[in-house]
DNA sequence: GCCGTTTTCGGCCCGACTGTTTTCAGTCG
């Protein structure tokens, strides 16, 4: 799949375009499709070839013609005279918090900086001063931005940020000066990585500030006004908070979870019937028409509310004109979590510590998967071990009966050669099987799964395509044979919600959905207080238009048991 | 560079904030 590789190029044109001040749509049209490329479920090269690229949109004739040439021979003429007009390092000072195009081509032009290292010296020289237009406050503001780059490993992890912005909401909401809280922002949308943590509240804005520059993870204020505040907490990342006012806060709270691609397309929507779309609300004229909430603005521009999730201007605004939302998945569905380690392998938690918790939860089931044999770095069990280990559930769910049920499963290493680890007498026993690839992370592993969803006994391939995000991309597969086969072999593909993985990815999810593949949403937790990550695999599925019929632990146990007991009927096994 | 139920040419989302300005440019979300 090349999609990556060209969406980088893309990228890469739309820096150097604006480096050199070329029209700013010139630059948008570079940005869009290499944001629609990355964002692509589908393999650019079978689009080409069906010659679709130009019903993309955004992609037009011109576009085509170098995505065409790219394909046929790995490179753009074009763009490999642009890219040696300039030189490749100048694109880190883009990544300074308050540096833009206009300020770089400055700085290359009149002092000749090309690198960080060369800004660093220039500033310590005192020569930015000289320059027009650089004031001693401009460059105190530059230091400090490439001190927060340095500092910055870059995006969020959405688990980190998750985590940090219900700690801070759940802190607010209890003052009596705050009204209405809320995360916005890629946060709430459930995006995989987030820029820097959006937070929005109507009350008493000055007491809301304080109290939130005050809180005790809080360790810097970067800035403190009387309607918003950017502070840095513990984890070393950024939190801005915004108070608004109450009759704007559905129209804020729309305008700042984005994304971008949809509000631009949102406020167009709204121009051409005669509205104008802010942050304060939608008007006609001076004339507020609607602006408390969400859905007053959607429903005055004649469409339903598409949930936070999917709005990325991927369809979900014509569905919503259309009024043919899907019916996603919801955070509450969930009824038990069928990817949890114990203790007897590499988990930190006995059997029974993740039945309570799973009774808290509200479950009504949960599959213990420890690893196998082959896996020995992580404890795998032998199979008499396994054995062992089940009738210590057996005794669990006399004592918990009623309440949960524990079931008995295993997370199987699939082989090098496609084979499982355990035998198929061991898995005949076990009440939900999920297998996976735990090595040879290079090389391509379709035939691998292919081979290990044959097996009768094997409910679920857990995290599928092996990516760790910010560490290693997935190995190659053939993703549309993958999901062929698992929708024909009653084989589900998890959807992992361990906060590093998100495996299924969102746009895989919702290409998968189209093959008819059923999903499981599991937390691979290795600890008790890793289990509340399974919102972060909801989200996942939301992002990729999962219904709430697709998702096999979104529905009772004996749905789930008729799902294990089809695969082994049509392979004719008990 | 894209796109069209007012357009095949002339538009392309909108406002806040900051810093340098004396009317505005650059950056950000």
């Amino acid at each position: 799949m090349k999609n990556k590789e060209l969406a980088d190029i893309f990228d890469r044109w739309a820096d150097i375009l604006e480096f050199m001040g070329d029209n700013p749509y010139h630059v948008r049209a570079y940005r869009n499709a290499a944001r629609l490329i990355r964002d692509l479920s589908e393999d650019i090269e079978i689009l080409a070839k069906e010659g679709r690229l130009t019903s993309l949109p955004g992609i037009g004739q011109r576009l085509q013609a170098k995505i065409l040439e790219f394909l046929r021979t790995g490179k753009i003429s074009e763009f490999e005279k642009l890219k040696h007009q300039v030189p490749d390092t100048i694109f880190t000072l883009l990544d300074i918090p308050g540096v833009g195009p206009k300020t770089v081509k400055v700085l290359y032009e009149k002092l000749g900086i090309r690198s960080l290292e060369d800004l660093k010296r220039a500033i310590e020289r005192g020569e930015l001063l000289k320059l027009p237009g650089f004031g001693a406050k401009k460059v105190e503001k530059i230091r400090k931005g490439i001190e927060l780059l340095e500092k910055s490993s870059g995006r969020i992890l959405l688990g980190v940020a998750v985590f940090i912005a219900d700690r801070i909401v759940n802190q607010l909401k209890e003052l009596p000066a705050v009204e209405r809280i809320s995360v916005c922002g890629s946060t709430r949308r459930m995006k995989e990585t987030v820029g820097d943590i959006d937070i929005l509240a109507t009350g008493k804005n000055e007491e809301i500030i304080k109290a939130f520059v005050n809180l005790p993870n809080v360790k810097e204020v970067l800035w403190q006004g009387t309607k918003k505040a950017s502070v840095i907490v513990e984890e070393g990342e950024q939190v801005d908070l915004r108070v608004i006012e109450k009759d704007s806060y559905g129209a804020a709270l729309q305008y700042f979870t984005g994304s971008k691609a949809h509000n631009i397309h949102l406020r167009t929507l709204a121009l051409k019937s005669g509205y104008k779309l802010n942050e304060y609300g939608l008007f006609k004229g001076d004339t507020l028409i609607a602006g408390k909430s969400e859905e007053e603005i959607y429903k005055s521009l004649g469409m339903d509310t598409p949930p936070p999730e999917i709005r990325e201007n991927t369809g979900e605004i014509e569905a919503a004109l259309n009024h043919s939302l899907p019916k996603l998945v919801d955070y509450t569905d969930i009824k038990g979590d069928l990817h949890v380690h114990s203790n007897w392998s590499d988990g930190a938690s006995t059997i029974e510590e993740i039945a309570l918790k799973a009774i808290e939860m509200g479950y009504e089931y949960v599959a213990i998967t420890d690893h196998s044999k082959s896996l020995k770095v992580a404890g795998g069990l032998s199979e008499e071990e396994f054995l062992k280990r089940n009738e210590e559930i057996d005794k669990l769910n006399e004592k918990f009966k009623g309440k949960i049920k524990i079931l008995k499963g295993i997370e199987v290493d699939i082989l090098p050669d496609g084979s499982l680890d355990l035998s198929d007498e061991i898995l005949s026993q076990l009440d939900f099987v999920v297998a996976a690839i735990h090595s040879r992370f290079t090389q391509d592993n379709t035939e691998r799964i292919l081979k290990a969803m044959e097996n009768p006994y094997v409910n679920a391939i857990a995290h599928p395509t092996g990516r760790i995000i910010g560490q290693r991309d997935g190995y190659p597969l053939d993703l549309e044979t993958l999901f062929k086969k698992a929708a024909e072999t009653s084989t589900a593909l998890e959807i992992n919600a361990y906060y590093n993985r998100l495996d299924l990815r969102d746009s895989h999810c919702r290409l998968a959905q189209e093959f008819g593949v059923h999903f499981v949403i599991s937390t691979d937790s290795h600890h008790v207080d890793h289990m509340w990550m399974v919102k972060l695999g909801v989200g996942t599925a939301r992002r990729g238009w999962v219904q709430k019929k697709s998702v096999l632990n979104a529905h009772p146990l004996r749905t789930l048991l008729r799902f294990v007991k089809e695969k082994r009927m049509k392979f004719g096994v008990k």
